[in-house]
DNA sequence: GCCTCCTATCGTTAGGTGACGATAAGGTGG
DNA sequence: CCACCTTATCGTCACCTAACGATAGGAGGC
């Protein structure tokens, strides 16, 4: 349990530069396996509820969400983890702490994917 | 593997009487679960490409699922039962066969779940 | 009624997942 | 430098998942 709750995280802000569309497909057999992956990310409530928290950003760092959620942090740091890996989140080294934000780009992604069912 | 391919599967098609719009929040824990039940459900590259057969309409009848798919006969079975019991598709017995179709409904609660983030 | 076709279920096995506590690693402040 | 705070990783355990073959069971044709 972390004794004060930052009062505003911050992470990088989405990049512009980064905001190119996406000209994969959305559809064949490499799409199929990136929608399950992204699924299969998404396929835990404590993690759909992290991604909550930060694409209101009401938390970002990861003392927060461990104080939120009611789990272990070493569950959590698991759970990050595998958002991270998903390429939903992204996390940023902030002194002695880690501040995590969406990716918006995977994000965008996985709606166009899901949008294309 | 079946001897011959029906051509013109049918399921029933989507009721409009059904068609009401569906008024449960998108966010709070009853959501999250239900977003995390849906997005395991799809965390599986077999599990993608099936709801992209039924969403298409290209095949319906399990035989043509399983001939398409690489996998076992049993082991389709099992797919399309976790996707059934997700909500995800409906399994109408049509004669000696099984016909898959998706639910339109819960298809579009998985957009709105998704699109919330 | 019997035989065939189609599908669901069972049983099994290997490997993945989720949970936790303990521990390591890295940064800050005194 | 040392103590502390924060987070990632490790080790472990119970459980779930995905795959298969074998089998059961229902429908339809002969």
């Amino acid at each position: 349990m972390r004794l004060n709750v930052t009062e505003a995280p911050r992470c990088e802000p989405p990049n512009q530069s980064e905001e190119t569309p996406d000209l994969r497909p959305v559809e064949g057999k490499a799409a199929d396996e990136e929608l399950a992956e992204l699924a299969k990310a998404l396929g835990h409530p404590a993690r759909v509820q992290i991604m909550r928290m930060l694409v209101r950003r009401s938390a970002c760092v990861c003392g927060d969400i461990v104080d939120v959620l009611p789990l272990a942090q070493s569950t959590v740091s698991q759970h990050l983890k595998v958002l991270k890996e998903a390429g939903l989140i992204r996390g940023e080294i902030d002194g002695p702490r880690t501040c995590y934000c969406v990716e918006p780009r995977t994000l965008r992604r996985l709606k166009a994917l899901i949008g294309s069912l």
